[in-house]
DNA sequence: TTAGGGTTAG
């Protein structure tokens, strides 16, 4: 079975990133050849631990888009704009066929992708005295039953004529989308005066709001259709739209036409786009874009900046955040509030809340002062990092300075007392706030009340609470009674927990993968017997494949064809999220039940579809295994495998590294807890030469000297060959 | 503040 793991890092390690063939024009084109690209883009596929290597993915399986469903490929999407619809203006075309001449003779006119004069708001707000009038009118038709019917007797109403600046005004003063809709048809109707962009865009600019992309888009075809220019603020308009109902390819889309028809975006508009690459996770063309920005002399602003901090942040990608701090170093700029909340989360979600810390002093040092968001990054950093310290003096300068709270920042402050076990502080602040006017504590609030006592084992409390939730009104989600079925399960209640999953069912709740996650969790706990039956009956309701799928996995004569084939479906149904915890706990149940050769093929089925990344890592000197994402079954697992394939190498007479490392971590992270004591006394079994480092908690080393002679110990026959 | 873009919760 060793070789099936070298088999899949292999596979990790050997495929080169993408071929520039396959990229869009603004990715190919020899005009970008810019720092970052170099940097980020080019790194060829390594099995150092550095961060590069999760900017390398292993080559997926042949099914794996089946299990890891794609956007349609950028490539696709911009095929249009970069071989037709840019060559139709000349200048536009002269720069994709000649780029270099663009920089070498400073006569022709920079690269542009971008107008950097952004597109003036008309000024005619003249002094209307009828101003108060026509809202007073705007705010009865808001009112006004939802029918046309009623509106045409609202309508009857009007104070004024309905010329041009007062249709205006009433158009921009409306709320609801539908009453927009219907005023804007109203006065085209009336043909008192021409349809001007300007009644689009108002028009549109409310359908947004309403997130009525259809009839946005509907607006803008009438506007061609009518031969009414589009401009920089309908196409921004459309484009956010789009991405508000999450129709990214229709953003891009529009985005394209505006090229077709030949009005350059301005940075509005341009900065809008970028997020749209931003939202769907596509570094590369975001940076792309932004590079290409950069090179027609746009200074990008604050809004821009925060774009690419949270893709960055998204990514969990601290080098890339490294490249903002700089850019806005290059650029002059100071940050402003939203960008230094935004940054500060990227920090949290990069794993670095020593930096995060920094960077909040920073913010305080300069007079900025931070919000609720700011807050709620913070507390939620130092909560994850169990920072206990830190987190209480945040909470005790928040209240000293009187920074306001908002309900988000009270429930982070909840789940930060769940994190650290500060039970105490929870129900204090809860108490605070069920006496609180502006917010009551809703289901956040007590599901981050049922970690705290799940966390310390307060089972009476917690199911306490749990009735409270149910009594008082507030939402039973599946959240909550996940975290109550935790804490159940791990004080072994099991008769209790099958009334709360009951209970839950009865009040509608939908069980979902994290709570399957659990459920198989508390089934590994046992190693067979009337408890496991209970809960796997729970699981037969909640999810019935996974069940039937344990049961394979019991029977000796399964193929493992069959499991191979029947892992891919369970997987391909499972959530993103959920699927690392499912597969660890599949491991765990088989080797609670001696099936140790079942466990291995889930760990090499998991390490095949990428659910494992960053598993094993080398460089000439150091082998590391990293099992801090693993549970305690499939750590073991993943050991054994692993020093199968070293003994494989011995074998073979291969180099090996000077150093071997294995990570547990160190127990800041729930599941770390009990890891790396699990982990010794696995190593003890197997008498393998571990040691726990020193210097580093949660992190055993073995020297190559060492590991040979245990290999050799293990299988003589490894000494007489060398 | 009155036609367009960015930041908070399992």
């Amino acid at each position: 079975m060793a070789a099936t793991l070298s088999r899949a890092v292999d596979v990790h390690c050997t495929l080169q990133p993408t071929s520039d063939s396959n990229r869009p024009f603004f990715l190919t084109s020899p005009l970008l050849r810019l720092p970052y690209r170099r940097r980020f883009f080019t790194t060829s596929c390594s099995s150092s631990s550095s961060s590069s290597s999760s900017r390398s993915p292993p080559k997926p399986p042949p099914d794996y888009e089946d299990i890891h469903p794609r956007n349609p490929s950028l490539s696709d999407q911009l095929k249009s704009l970069s071989t037709t619809l840019l060559n139709q203006t000349p200048q536009q075309a002269q720069l994709l066929t000649k780029p270099k001449s663009t920089w070498v003779n400073p006569t022709r006119p920079k690269p542009s992708v971008l107008n950097l004069q952004r597109q003036k708001k008309s000024q005619q707000h003249l002094y209307n005295p009828q101003v108060r009038d026509l809202k007073h009118f705007a705010r009865k038709l808001d009112e006004c039953e939802n029918s046309e019917a009623a509106f045409m007797a609202a309508i009857e109403e009007m104070p004024h004529l309905p010329s041009r600046e007062n249709s205006l005004l009433v158009l921009n003063s409306l709320r609801q989308w539908q009453k927009t809709l219907l005023f804007f048809n109203w006065i085209k109707t009336q043909k008192l005066f021409p349809m001007e962009t300007i009644f689009y865009n108002v028009a549109m600019k409310s359908l947004r709001f309403g997130r009525q992309f259809q009839l946005t888009e509907d607006l803008a075809y009438d506007m061609i259709d009518n031969g009414i220019e589009l401009d920089n603020i309908t196409y921004s308009t459309i484009i956010t739209c789009a991405k508000r109902c999450n129709l990214f390819d229709k953003a891009v889309e529009w985005f394209e036409r505006m090229y077709k028809t030949g009005l350059m975006p301005d940075e509005v508009t341009y900065s809008g786009v970028i997020d749209v690459y931003a939202q769907l996770g596509k570094v590369e063309e975001v940076m792309s874009l932004y590079e290409r920005g950069r090179a027609s002399g746009w200074a990008p602003d604050h809004i821009a900046i925060a774009v690419l901090g949270k893709m960055f942040g998204e990514a969990g990608d601290y080098d890339g955040i490294r490249y903002v701090l700089d850019e806005m170093k290059s650029l002059g700029m100071q940050p402003n509030l939203v960008v230094y909340n935004t940054l500060l989360e990227a920090l949290g979600k990069a794993g670095k809340p020593g930096l995060a810390r920094s960077l909040f002093l920073e913010m305080i040092e300069l007079g900025v002062t931070p919000n609720e968001k700011t807050l709620t990054a913070l507390v939620k950093i130092y909560g994850k990092a169990r920072w206990g310290r830190d987190a209480l003096d945040l909470w005790e300068r928040m209240r000293s300075n009187g920074w306001k709270m908002d309900c988000i920042l009270c429930n982070t402050l909840l789940s930060m007392c769940a994190d650290l076990g500060l039970e105490e502080d929870a129900e204090r602040l809860f108490d605070d706030m069920k006496g609180s006017m502006t917010f009551k504590p809703n289901s956040w609030s007590y599901t981050a009340m049922l970690n705290t006592y799940g966390s310390l084992g307060n089972v009476d409390k917690a199911m306490k609470l749990f009735d409270e939730m149910s009594e008082t009104g507030v939402e039973v989600n599946v959240m909550a009674v996940t975290c109550l079925i935790q804490c159940l399960g791990r004080a072994k209640r099991i008769d209790d927990l099958v009334r709360v999953f009951k209970f839950a069912m009865e009040r509608g709740v939908q069980p979902d993968d994290r709570m399957c996650g659990s459920l198989m969790s508390i089934i590994s706990y046992f190693e067979d017997g009337k408890d496991v039956n209970k809960v796997l009956a729970l699981l037969q309701h909640a999810n019935p494949e996974l069940v039937s799928f344990i049961k394979l996995l019991e029977e000796e004569k399964t193929s493992f064809e069959t499991i191979k084939e029947e892992f891919r479906g369970i997987m391909r149904a499972t959530e993103v999220d959920a699927r690392r915890p499912f597969c660890n706990c599949l491991i765990d149940v088989c080797r609670d039940r001696n099936l140790h050769e079942r466990a291995h093929e889930l760990l090499y089925m998991g390490t095949v579809y990428g659910l494992y990344p960053g598993l094993h890592s080398k460089t000439p000197d150091e082998w590391r295994l990293n099992v801090r994402s693993l549970s305690v079954g499939a750590a073991n697992t993943a050991f054994e495998e692993w020093m199968g394939t070293v003994t494989k190498v011995i074998e073979q007479k291969e180099e090996l590294p000077k150093l071997f490392t294995a990570s547990t971590g160190a127990g800041t992270h729930k599941l770390a807890q009990g890891l790396a004591g699990a982990f010794e006394s696995q190593v003890k079994k197997l008498a393998a030469p571990f040691r726990q480092s020193e210097e580093k908690a949660g992190v055993f080393l073995a020297t190559r000297e060492d590991i040979v002679a245990w290999a050799q110990s293990k299988a003589p026959s490894l000494a007489i060959t060398s």
